[in-house]
DNA sequence: CTGTTAGCGCATTCAG
DNA sequence: CTGAATGCGCTAACAG
């Protein structure tokens, strides 16, 4: 079904130029309103769709989004994959796939960017990139191509970015951890390469300072976020002599908070009663692990929604629809919603940049709250057995 | 850097017509060799990439493959998708997304479907998809649209397919626990209207009936893969009177496995000394639980890279490259490779279709091996401790 | 071997 | 409000 029709086709049929299909196709206001409605009803019946690598050639304007990720395989991908996916649904855009593996060696990332610059293929890019790297799509920024990076980056002001918020995330769960008694609070840092587990630091001494705690080095060690070396923090904590031995251990991610379980097991270790665990992500299986891990929610989802609604904002917005339902809101501070209506999650800071002209939008950065997720890991009283803490 | 340069730019810095140039850059063999070799040159000097889309429109063929996967957080879909993005990256095409997210409703997912055949964006479409929903994407094959389908799938024989070998799995599996000496051996299935679980449950029946042992209706549930399900099933299996419980279990999915972990620790079982346990997929995760989980490991990532060897094979072939690598193999019988040259899984067979006539590659239906990956959770003697099963 | 001529399917002037 | 003309950047015949 739907042969192959062009635009041509369309006009004959309708009677007029392929020009006037052209403009209703394109929302363009000036067309009558009774030819409107009959070519509308000829796309319609004819399953017409236009060609999105002709009308971006001719247009000179690209419908595709590229998204920039790192290994799949992170855990949090996949989440802010599905919050992206479904706006771009609602939208007449698509998007393309670049990927980095890990194997890609450091120069080879420039490339990449490169790469999605020279081939002028989409419109704009998000990136979703390790600390470091996000240096070439800054540079990209620079030229002017519209990018939006997700998490984790260390910017100029005003380049578009969404994440987090890491030091309060950090800052509450440490908090927490003290409310319940516990004074000898250990860290697990995420590589501090990266500039989340910098601001995570910083919460967890925050915490620490204003209630009075003087920070223990022995206390903090450094991991890459993978349960191996979660554990071998553990192992090490573990190894202090009793008086000295945390009580209850903050890590910096699930994934660490995991090594920590494991260690445990092995040293005799019962959660939560000879140790209180706090995480951070809030990954889908940390509701399942057992105990179940009290961890910082990291709105990924939320993040990868926001994301594409920035970069969207900040497109030529030439929003066309013809089957698909088309047109959304653009980012502004009073989630303001149009058309088939985008909600900004409920919380969220704007940071920096901002003047949003009606017109050419300005770069903002979008920093997203976090919320502390209670279960059993921690000791605190409640005691979720399964519930998959709902959120949307 | 890399300014916006044209095709025409080149040829006037060469010296030659566009055509001139256009071949060169599309490998045709009647160019000059020291034409062919400045032009080269200065294409590289210039950092020229030609616009995708402009050629795209011009040769009436695409180098964008589609990749449609369901919803992103489905555990295995990230390795699959990383087997894909490393081939692609290999190779001139890019890659473009669709999803289909949990909330699609059954009918729009057929729309989805037109909608790619409909825009003519991409060359190909790879499909990862639930069970019945694959009648949408077989109907696109119909249209002569290029299509390989991954995973899971009741297919008409000849439409280009890759998966897993499920029975054998499961067979290995089940024989592994009477191996062990169990003899009541329950099964947590999949949901049956999936093949994969019904092929999973035809290994489990098998294994018990070679080995004389008769399956017992009451050691058989089905759970809908997560880890909830599999908990529910756990629950219902230790409430049996003792002498007619299960002491070992072969979950269907990775995830159920998780869930009769849960349920065990909550009925007091330890696992493996009380109940063994088998699970299939082999999740990242299931290395890292306590006790690690014995499993029957899918070849996502193999999958993922065998599948888009396999469409590519099934397009014309134009391949074309500039900075980057280029040409790959086609697939046939006797894992052939070719240029930057692909390896085929070592193990894998041809289960339909076949005749890889050198011109028009025949459509193939490819089923990958699986391989049981032994770890503490079924109580054989093998304890690795966390090493991550060294694979590929 | 190479230049010339036509479009691919559509968006956009620019005149009516 | 609408049609005719022009060209996006490139490939594909077609003649040299």
């Amino acid at each position: 079904m739907a042969e192959k029709r062009t635009i041509d086709d369309i006009a004959r049929l309708a009677g007029v130029s392929k020009a006037t299909v052209s403009r209703v196709l394109n929302h363009k206001p000036d067309v009558d309103p009774n030819t409107r409605e009959r070519i509308l009803r000829i796309v319609e019946e004819q399953g017409f769709v236009p060609s999105i690598t002709a009308s971006g050639l001719a247009g000179g304007r690209s419908r595709l989004i590229g998204v920039l990720v790192p290994s799949f395989t992170w855990p949090f991908i996949p989440n802010i994959m599905r919050g992206i996916a479904e706006v771009i649904g609602e939208t007449v855009y698509e998007l393309v796939l670049y990927s980095i593996n890990d194997s890609t060696r450091e120069n080879d990332k420039g490339d990449v960017i490169d790469h999605i610059l020279a081939t002028k293929l989409t419109a704009g890019l998000l990136a979703v990139l390790p600390g470091p790297s996000a240096k070439y799509v800054v540079r990209l920024h620079k030229h002017g191509f519209p990018v939006v990076l997700i998490d984790d980056q260390e910017l100029p002001p005003n380049v578009p970015w969404v994440g987090a918020d890491n030091c309060t995330g950090a800052y509450e769960a440490v908090l927490h951890l003290i409310r319940l008694g516990h004074r000898r609070i250990a860290h697990i840092q995420g590589p501090m390469k990266n500039l989340c587990s910098r601001e995570r630091y910083e919460g967890y001494c925050r915490a620490l300072q204003e209630e009075g705690l003087t920070p223990d080095p022995d206390l903090v060690a450094e991991g890459c976020f993978t349960a191996l070396s979660g554990r071998a923090a553990a192992d090490k904590f573990f190894s202090l002599p009793e008086d000295r031995r945390p009580t209850a251990i903050f890590a910096g991610s699930d994934q660490m908070a995991y090594g920590v379980m494991a260690s445990a097991e092995e040293h005799g270790l019962r959660i939560p009663r000879d140790l209180a665990l706090v995480g951070f992500d809030d990954l889908e299986s940390s509701a399942h692990v057992r105990p179940a891990l009290t961890t910082v929610r990291q709105p990924f989802y939320e993040m990868g929604q926001c994301s594409i609604e920035l970069l969207l904002s900040m497109l030529d917005k030439p929003r066309h629809s013809t089957v698909r339902t088309g047109v959304r809101a653009g980012i502004s501070g009073s989630a303001s919603s149009v058309g088939t209506g985008f909600h900004m999650p409920s919380t969220y800071s704007v940071v920096s940049g901002g003047v949003n002209n009606g017109n050419g939008s300005g770069p903002v950065q979008i920093q997203l709250a976090t919320s502390l997720i209670v279960r059993s890991s921690c000791g605190a009283s409640q005691q979720f057995s399964d519930s998959t803490t709902g959120t949307t």
